[in-house]
DNA sequence: GTCTATAACTCGATAGAC
DNA sequence: GTCTATCGAGTTATAGAC
């Protein structure tokens, strides 16, 4: 609601963007985004809250914007393309925050769980798409699962190159997707 | 050279299997593997220096070992296959640092840059096991690229879901194989 | 909402005895 | 190699004026 905590929570996940959690302080954080660590705590409580809201408010639209793009497109294998494109236009600046805050999450971090929450969320999305295009359930639960693990792991790879590379991972994308494609697969 | 400080070194490696790097202090992790956060300053020097040597113990083993099975199997789908399976079984309890670790590199962290450094090599391998097999050079490079990638993403939700879901991984990886296998792509 | 001040504590790192 | 003791700086979080 107040528009100083929208502010500071926007320079926030721009900061994390750039510097990452890992140890920084609140201290530290504030001063780079040019505030207090008194306002930090006034508006977020504590580290761990400050820590809740930029997780949640990145990928909470990160989520939503994909569901939409999900939505928009009946063809899984465009859908799929247009949601990696979208992913690795932002993987040299989001990619390095997001493997951590995924380790994070891997390794029960409570600021970190609606990441992974929403991860699991996306796997139902794309499997929903091949159903409706005429796959089994099986058959959708699969395609879904390799097409996230493949777009995921070249992401993987992007980030810790730092976006070099990125016609080389359409190349494979593209290719993967041309092979489950075909009938059988 | 010293056993004390091997010692020190195995045990540090398991703790921080267990409960990740993140911020966890040398007085924190000194008091969870029965010492002294003045013996790990004596044997490591400082906390950067203890957390090089994790990393470095860590994924010098694990390197070495997938470097020999790629090396005992001519056929590169049979050896990626045995690189997923013995991934796979770590993944629950490995999983959770590699990727922090990783994201850890991905930012540029000095003490993560010999996982980095690995990384980058697996892929060479496993592309000259693909040129040994016949397959071009660009067409080695693709496939590697894309057998790291997906082996990658499937391991990435693995420790996300804390090993259940092994099956299922072990079906997409099979597939993907099979389907990279026939020739044309 | 924003400020200064400060409580209460933990950090990495070192000194020096043994 | 291992211990106790400690330094100085940095930490989260809160109190209270404005």
């Amino acid at each position: 609601m107040s528009s100083a905590r929208e502010a500071l929570l926007d320079r926030a996940i721009a900061w994390f963007t750039e510097h990452g959690v890992g140890d920084t302080s609140m201290r530290t954080i504030a001063e780079g985004i040019g505030t207090s660590h008194r306002m930090l705590h006034y508006h977020f409580g504590s580290r761990e809250g400050l820590l809740t809201a930029v997780v949640t408010a990145t990928w909470g639209q990160q989520y939503r914007a994909l569901a939409d793009l999900l939505e928009a497109s009946a063809d899984p294998y465009i859908a799929a393309y247009a949601l990696w494109d979208r992913m690795a236009d932002q993987a040299a600046q989001l990619g390095p925050l997001f493997f951590e805050v995924a380790a994070a999450a891997m390794q029960g971090k409570p600021w970190a769980a609606p990441l992974g929450q929403w991860i699991r969320e996306w796997k139902s999305t794309l499997e929903t798409l091949f159903v409706r295009v005429g796959r089994g359930r099986e058959q959708a639960a699969l395609s879904a699962q390799m097409t996230l693990a493949m777009a995921r792991g070249l992401l993987f790879e992007l980030a810790l190159t730092e976006g070099n590379g990125r016609a080389a991972a359409d190349t494979a994308i593209r290719t993967f997707l041309q092979s489950i494609r075909t009938p059988g697969v």
